[in-house]
DNA sequence: CTAATATATGATTAAAAGTGAATATAGACA
DNA sequence: TGTCTATATTCACTTTTAATCATATATTAG
C-alpha cells in the first residue's frame, strides 16, 4: 500500500477519530455511529475508505461488523504508531472520544443512541 | 495547528514527494520543479498547501524563494518525523527523487532544466 | 529603463470526495 | 414465514481539490 493512499485516507477528521477509538478496542458499526453522532451511512463509508487502504480490518460477527486497527500495516507504517500513540493524546478531541466511548462501556450500551452528559 | 490538517496537506503525491527532499535540504521552487518535473505552478501551489498547514516554511533570498521543513511542527507532531525519517527510506520513489536531487548538485546546476539520465 | 528570471495567483475545468436519504442485503429470532 | 436490526450501497447533490494557462509581481542584470 502507497503512502500517499494511506496518508489520503486518514486525512478526514472523522476518520482519524475512528482510527483514535479502534486503538482501544475493536469497535462495530452502531457503536462507532453512537460515540462519533454521526449517521450510520456516514461512519460505514469512512469505514470503507479506512478499510481499502488497509488501515483497518473489518469481522462479521452475526449482525454486527466489528472493525479493528490492521497491525501489519503498522508494522510496515511506522508514523501510523506514532501518531496513534503520541499525538492522539495531545489533542483534546481524541482524548475525549475515548472518554465516551468509557461513559459508554460504563452504561453497558448495546447497540443504540448514547445519552452524552457533557459537550 | 489540527492534526487533520496537517494530515490533509500531506495526503497528496507531490506533495509527499516535496516534504520528502526537503528533509535533505531547503530547495527553491524551481529546484523542486526541476526534480519533480512538474510545473512552476502547480509545485507554488502544492508549496503553499504545506506552508498554510505549517509543514514548511519559505524565506526569500533574492529572486528565489526558499523552502524548509518547519521543525516546531514536527516536534508537535512526531508522527511526521517518523514519517520522514523511517518510512520514505523504505518506497523507492523517495529514494529514487532524493538521487535525483543528488545529481542535480552534482552537476552544478543552477534553477533550470535537469537532464535525467535514468528513469 | 528594458529584458530576463523566479514566484505567486486568478480563472477555468475536470475529477474526486463528502453527505443525507432511500434502498438493498443479510442475519437473528419469534 | 415475517419482522426487526445491522450494515452496505446507490442516487443525487454539493464541495473540494488538482491541474493548466495566462497574467501579475518582484528582483536582477545590462
Amino acid at each position: 500500500m502507497s503512502i500517499t493512499r494511506i496518508v489520503k485516507a486518514l486525512g478526514d477528521g472523522t476518520r482519524l477519530r475512528i482510527v483514535n477509538l479502534l486503538r482501544v478496542e475493536n469497535l462495530c458499526v452502531c457503536e462507532i455511529e453512537a460515540i462519533l453522532q454521526s449517521s450510520q451511512s456516514n461512519v460505514s463509508r469512512h469505514l470503507a475508505k479506512l478499510r481499502d487502504a488497509g488501515i483497518i480490518y473489518s469481522e462479521k460477527k452475526s449482525q454486527w461488523v466489528y472493525y479493528g486497527i490492521n497491525v501489519d500495516i503498522i508494522k510496515e507504517h511506522s508514523f501510523i504508531k506514532t501518531l496513534l500513540d503520541e499525538d492522539f493524546a495531545k489533542h483534546l478531541q481524541y482524548q475525549h472520544d475515548i472518554a465516551t466511548l468509557r461513559t459508554y462501556r460504563e452504561q453497558n450500551f448495546e447497540c443504540g443512541p448514547l445519552i452524552i452528559t457533557s459537550a
